[in-house]
RNA sequence: GGGGGCGUAGCUCAGCCGGUAGAGCAGCGGCCUUUUAAGCCGUAGGUCGCAGGUUCGAUCCCUGCCGCCCUCACCA
C-alpha cells in the first residue's frame, strides 16, 4: 500500500456530485431486454468519463450519452487517505476487511454513492438465462451479489446470483472502457446491477458481457470461502445471512420448508378450514404439558405466559361454530433444546366439529398424500438419518397397547408391580415416577426406537391422554392416535373431551396434584374457568390435530437437526465484549 | 443438568515428543482476452476462545470459565 501515491486527476471541487443516470442518458440507451430501474433513481454508473464516447458497446455509444462529464476516479490512487472509520465499542470489527473499508472511502470520495437507494434492477437470472439462447446479443439487466471474481489478463469474469440462480458476469475491456481503470473498487461479495449483452463465452456458458455496472451496495466484509461455504456450525446459525448467501443448498432447504407451510393451508384451505389466529399472551397458559415462558403486561399489571399451544382456544372456536380451524403458529416451551427441540417452533392445529380421531387420521393422511404430491413430486420416499421413508398414504397403524405386548411379553401396562420390574430391567429410572408415566416410560424405551413408520400409534391408555376421550368398547384407552416417523413423534391427535364436568374435574385434579408437587411448574396453578365454561355452551364431537411442522420439515428436507430447518435458533448469547476480544467481560 | 468432542488468519484447515505459528481461498502489487475451485510471481495478514497454573519457555500439559456440536435426561 506504500505505492499508491500518484495523484490520479480527479473532479474539481466545481463539479456536479456524481454522474446520474439521467433522462439524456436513458433516451438514448438502447432498448432494454428488461424493465430499467425505478424511475431515474440517481444511481451512479462506474468511472464514466467523457472518452466513453469512444465506447463501442454493442456498436452504440450509449455511455456517451452522459453529460456533464461526472467525477472521475481512478481506484485507491486517487482516493485521499481517510481515517479509519470508528465503530462503537459494541460493533464487532474483527471481519471487517480494511481494504474494503478503503475502497468504500475512495467510492464516496470520488462522488460515488457506494449505498444507492435504487438500481436498475433487471430481471430475475433464470429468466434471463432461459431466454438467452434466442436472444444473443441482446441488452439485458440483472442485479445481485457478485461471487468470486477471476481475473484473466483484460478481461474479468464473476458470477452473478440472485434468488433465481446465478449468471456469468464477463467484463472486458473494450466494453467498459470508463469502468475498466476503477474494477478493482468492485470486487466479490459486493451487490451490483449489470447491464450487459447477452453471449457465451467460448466454452459456451451463457455470460452476461457488461457494459455497465452499478454498484448497488458494498460489502464490508469478505465472503465465505468459495469451495467450502460457511462450514462452522456456530458461525452459521448466529449469522444465517451468510450461511444463506453462502450456502446454495440452505438456501434451498428454507425455500422448501416455505413450500411446505404454503401447502399444508393449501391442503386445509381446501376441504373448508378457517385459518385463524389466538393468543400467544395466555393468562393461564393449557392445551399441553409443558413448562411456560412468563412475561408481563405493564399497562394492565398482569402476569401473562407465552402459550404452550393454542389448543384451547381452538376449540372455543369449535363451541363458537367454526367448525373447521386451523392455526400455523408458534408455540413456546421453556425446556431444553436438543437437535429435535427448539423453545420457539411451529405447531399446526386443527380442530373439526363432528369428526373423531378416525377422521382425523384419514386428513393425516390426506394431508400426506397432498404433500407427496407438491413437494416430493409425486414420489413418496424420502431420505432421512442413513434410511429411506416412504411417505405414501395409507400409513401402518397399530394399537399402542400391542406394540406395548409384543416388546415387553409377560408385562402388564396396568399392572405397576410388573411395569416396575420391567423398567428396573431396562435401567429406567422408577423412583417417584407415577405408575402410569413409569408404565410408559417403559413404552417409550422399548417401543419408539422401532417405529421406523410411518405408523399410526392409537387407542392410547386414559392415564396418559387427559384430554381425550374414551374408547367405548374399551375405557381403559382412549380415542387418540399419534404418528411416528424415524422415531420421531411427528403429530398427536384425538376425538376432544367436550363433557364439561368431565373437564372440570380433570383441571382440578392437575391443580391439586400441582399444589402436592411443589416442583410442578408443567401445570397451570388454576383451572381455565372460561374454557370450561365454554364447555357448558355445548362442544359437538370434533377431532383435534397438532402436527410439529418443524419435524415435518426435518423429514421433508433430510435435515438432521431442528437448527437446519429453524432460520434463526435460540442460541446462548455471546457477550460483545468478550466476542471483540477486549478481555472486559463484565462479571455474572 | 450429566457424559463425550471442538474453538488456530476474514473463510476452510494443518501444526509431531512443550522451543512464541503454516497452507489454500479471500486481500494487496504484478503477468495473462474466454476464465469458471483459473494459473504464475511477489506481498501482507494472528491476543492460537478467555483467565489462571506448571515450566527457563505453553497453541501444545493442568485447572476454571465462555461458546458451539453430539449424546442422555425433559419434551413435540
Amino acid at each position: 500500500m506504500s505505492t499508491r501515491r500518484n495523484r490520479a486527476s480527479r473532479a474539481p471541487p466545481g463539479a456536479p456530485k456524481a454522474s446520474v443516470r439521467g433522462t439524456d442518458c436513458r433516451t438514448r440507451a438502447p432498448p432494454r431486454a428488461a424493465r430499467g430501474s425505478a424511475g431515474g433513481g440517481p444511481s451512479r454508473t462506474f468511472g464514466v468519463e467523457q472518452d466513453t464516447r469512444q465506447t463501442r458497446a454493442n456498436g452504440q455509444d450509449f455511455l456517451g450519452a452522459m453529460a456533464p462529464a461526472p467525477p472521475r476516479f481512478r481506484g485507491l490512487s486517487g482516493a485521499p487517505r481517510i481515517p479509519r472509520l470508528q465503530f462503537s465499542g459494541s460493533h464487532v470489527t474483527d471481519g471487517i476487511a480494511k481494504d474494503r473499508l478503503e475502497k468504500l472511502h475512495a467510492l464516496r470520495a470520488a462522488g460515488q454513492d457506494p449505498f444507492p437507494a435504487r438500481v436498475p434492477r433487471g430481471r430475475p437470472v433464470d429468466q434471463v438465462l432461459a431466454e438467452l439462447p434466442t436472444r444473443m446479443g441482446e441488452t439485458a439487466t440483472v442485479a445481485g451479489r457478485l461471487g468470486q471474481v477471476r481475473d484473466f489478463g483484460k478481461l474479468r469474469f464473476a458470477h452473478l446470483q440472485d434468488r433465481t440462480g446465478t449468471i456469468q458476469i464477463g467484463f472486458q475491456r473494450e466494453r467498459l472502457a470508463a469502468f475498466w481503470p476503477d474494477r478493482k473498487l468492485l470486487e466479490g461479495n459486493d451487490l451490483v446491477s449489470v447491464t450487459g449483452e447477452l453471449g457465451t463465452t467460448q466454452k459456451g456458458e451463457p455470460t452476461l458481457w457488461a457494459t455497465e455496472v452499478v454498484l448497488a451496495g458494498k460489502a464490508l466484509r469478505h465472503a465465505p470461502e468459495k469451495w467450502h461455504g460457511l462450514q462452522d456450525t456456530e458461525q452459521r446459525y448466529r449469522m444465517r445471512y451468510v450461511d444463506l448467501f453462502a450456502n446454495p443448498e440452505v438456501r434451498a432447504s428454507f425455500s422448501k420448508r416455505s413450500a411446505i407451510v404454503r401447502e399444508v393451508r393449501a391442503y386445509f384451505d381446501s376441504l373448508g378450514y378457517l385459518e385463524v389466529e389466538t393468543p400467544i399472551l395466555q393468562p393461564i397458559f393449557g392445551g399441553a404439558s409443558a413448562r411456560p415462558f412468563r412475561t408481563h403486561h405493564n399497562a394492565l399489571d398482569m402476569g401473562l405466559f407465552l402459550r404452550i399451544a393454542p389448543e384451547l382456544y381452538l376449540k372455543r372456536l369449535i363451541v363458537g361454530g367454526m367448525e373447521r380451524v386451523y392455526e400455523i403458529g408458534r408455540v413456546f416451551r421453556n425446556e431444553g433444546v436438543s437437535t429435535r427441540h427448539n423453545p420457539e417452533f411451529t405447531m399446526l392445529e386443527s380442530y373439526e366439529a363432528w369428526a373423531d380421531y378416525r377422521d382425523v387420521m384419514a386428513r393425516v393422511e390426506g394431508l400426506f398424500a397432498h404433500l407427496v404430491a407438491k413437494i416430493l413430486g409425486g414420489d413418496g420416499k424420502v431420505r432421512f438419518r442413513e434410511r429411506e421413508y416412504d411417505l405414501m398414504p395409507p400409513f401402518q397403524k397399530a394399537r399402542y397397547l400391542d406394540l406395548f405386548a409384543q416388546q415387553n411379553p409377560g408385562v402388564d401396562w396396568f399392572d405397576h408391580a410388573s411395569c416396575l420390574r420391567r423398567a428396573k430391567d431396562l435401567g429406567l429410572a422408577t423412583d417417584g415416577i407415577e405408575p402410569a408415566k413409569l408404565a410408559n416410560d417403559v413404552f417409550e424405551a422399548t417401543v419408539e426406537d422401532t417405529l421406523q413408520g410411518p405408523v399410526f400409534v392409537h387407542d392410547y391408555p386414559v392415564a396418559i391422554s387427559p384430554l381425550a376421550k374414551r374408547l367405548v368398547e374399551d375405557p381403559r384407552v382412549t380415542e387418540r392416535f399419534e404418528l411416528f416417523v424415524a422415531g420421531m413423534e411427528l403429530g398427536n391427535a384425538f376425538s376432544e373431551l367436550n363433557d364439561p364436568i368431565d373437564q372440570q374435574q380433570r383441571f382440578e385434579e392437575q391443580v391439586a396434584h400441582k399444589l402436592a408437587n411443589e416442583h410442578d411448574d408443567e401445570t397451570p396453578g388454576e383451572v381455565d374457568v372460561d374454557y370450561v365454561t365454554a364447555l357448558e355452551f355445548g362442544m359437538p364431537p370434533a377431532g383435534g390435530l397438532g402436527i410439529g411442522i418443524d419435524r415435518l420439515c426435518m423429514l421433508l428436507t433430510g435435515s438432521q437437526s431442528i437448527r437446519d430447518v429453524v432460520l434463526f435458533p435460540l442460541l446462548r448469547r455471546v457477550d460483545p465484549a468478550a466476542a471483540a476480544g477486549d478481555g472486559s467481560t463484565p462479571a455474572p
